[in-house]
Order: structure tokens, then C-alpha cells, then sequence
DNA sequence: AAGTGAACGAGACAGAGTATCGTTCCATCG
DNA sequence: CGATGGAACGATACTCTGTCTCGTTCACTT
């Protein structure tokens, strides 16, 4: 019920928010909380059911344009798993995010470190970029599908 | 008008659709001749229109059912750049890819090395995972927007 | 050359996401 | 302390991407 597991991406996505100029709206903290308190990445029409279970008076448009703004924050990163919908990945603190999806059982697993920091470093000399941010997807099949 | 630019890849893609069992019809080709014949990646708006222009007898659902068919055997992959529908990536031979996206100007650019084999080969072993491919998106700032 | 199941084309349908519009909230400034 | 203005809101109508259905056609096998 409590908003535990990702506490500290949550204190820092708020931090982010503010820092940008956007206002903490009561639509805001809710759709972040029940993003934040989700165990797996959830769907937009999950965070709807979510918010509106949390905070009935909000509504749907402002979830959606909440979801955009977040997007556009890198917060947060739309991104297809399972089903036709897209799941909304809640980026870490340093705009990362990465994980393992196993294609057989649709499995997603979360990575911590991903090992692609020097890597990012050649792309960034190699391609005159200051990155900001990553996300890394990885195909493959998980050992009980094997 | 004429398939030069992922010629290899086309045809990579075309012998991973029939070793899949499935048939290689009129409208899959057309599908795979319009991402593979592009510049840039497209929506499925865009593939449509493109199917439509070279095969016009093809039909919408079958432009569809051929993404799908086509993102089951990770030949492509739908992923969020610009805009509100999503965007299918043409995997490489071995099902990598790699780009970096301005979050200014919304400018792709594709990367042909990525160095993340390292990275890759510690993720396989550290979770058990027999890694079959990969999408690293890396977002920041190109050279002209800083 | 015929048989068979996979795939197709057309169009109705569903549902995710958007646009509109009047209202509310909140900060700033008189 | 109350007015002013802009950002964000809630509700709802709407758009459009993607799906489902169903009878028909076509690609591959023998």
C-alpha cells in the first residue's frame, strides 16, 4: 500500500519535477507514487486504475499529461514489453534504466549495473555527444526457459 | 525507390522469416522492403503508406499482423522517439542495435559499434541469461543543439 | 497439378491517447 | 488581504492506431 520500494527514485523524480518549474499537483504525486510503489512497470491504463484508486477525484486526461511530462523529463520512459501497450520504465536517478526481458516467458528482469558505462564514454567521444542517459534492453532466454 | 540502403539486412531478415516457417507473401515483402528501403524509422502509419504506394492491393491488417509477426522474431522493434505512435527499429543480423537520441532536436542517430559485447557477457553470466540480442538507446545532447 | 492450412483483404470494432473548454488552484503583486 | 494571471485541472467528446471477424486466396508440399 505504502510507497516503499522505490523511495528513493520517487524523493529524487519529485526533486527533478520541481527543479524543472512544474508544479507538485496532487495529479502529479499520485501518478509518481503509484509508479514509484509498483513492483513491475505498469501500462498507462494500469497507472489510471492505480491513481484513481489512490486519488478518485483525478482525472484521465491529467494522468496522460502527466505521463508526458515525465516522459519529457526522462522520469520516466514508455517502452514495449509484453501486451500491446506500451509500460511505463521509471529511469533511476541518473536517467538510467536497464533490464532483461525473456522472450518465451515475457519475463522482465531488472538490472542494477549494467557495466555500460565505458562504453558510453567511446559513443560519446565517438559520436560528439554529451549523454545524458541510457536505457539498455536485453533479449534473451531466462534458465528455467532453457 | 529501389531497396540499397539495408540490402543486407533485408535479406537477413527475409531468411530469418522463412526459417521461422512462415511464409514469405506479397505483403511481408512489401512490409520488410519499406523499413528496410528507409532512412529513418518509421510508424506503422508510415509503413502502411509505404506498403500502400508499392503493393496497393496489400491491406491495413496485414501491415500489422507483419509488425507483429515481425517483432516476435525480433527482427524489428517498437520503441518511443518522436512523436505519439511508436517507431519500428530494424534489428541488425546478430538482433542488436544501438542509437542516440537528442532530446532537443529529436535527431536519431544510429551507431554502428556500441562496445557493449563486455557488458553483455557479464550481464549473461551474472543473471543466467543466454543473451540472444540487445536495443541501448542513449539519450543526450548532440553537437549542434549544445 | 492438387490439396491444405496459413495468410490475406475488407471493413466493422475497441480502446488508448488527445483536444477542448470552462473551472480551480496557487503564486505574485498591488 | 483581496485581486490578477497563468498553470494545471476534471469531464467528456473525439480521433486514430491497432484488433477482430469472416469469407477468400495464395504459398508451399508432395
Amino acid at each position: 500500500m505504502s510507497a516503499v520500494h522505490h523511495e528513493a527514485d520517487l524523493r529524487y523524480a519529485v526533486e527533478r519535477l520541481s527543479e524543472s518549474g512544474a508544479k507538485l499537483t496532487r495529479a502529479r504525486r499520485a501518478v509518481l507514487e503509484v509508479i514509484a510503489d509498483s513492483r513491475k512497470h505498469l501500462s498507462s491504463t494500469e497507472i489510471v486504475a492505480g491513481v484513481l484508486q489512490r486519488a478518485p477525484s483525478v482525472g484521465r486526461a491529467s494522468v496522460f499529461r502527466t505521463l508526458d511530462l515525465l516522459s519529457r523529463l526522462a522520469i520516466v520512459r514508455p517502452t514495449f514489453l509484453s501486451g500491446r501497450a506500451p509500460v511505463y520504465v521509471l529511469m533511476s536517478a541518473d536517467g538510467h534504466h536497464a533490464h532483461i526481458v525473456c522472450p518465451r516467458c515475457l519475463k522482465v528482469i531488472e538490472i542494477d549495473e549494467c557495466h555500460v558505462s565505458h562504453a558510453l564514454s567511446k559513443i560519446a567521444q565517438e559520436h560528439d555527444i554529451q549523454v545524458a542517459g541510457h536505457l539498455l534492453e536485453v533479449y534473451g532466454l531466462c534458465a528455467p526457459c532453457r
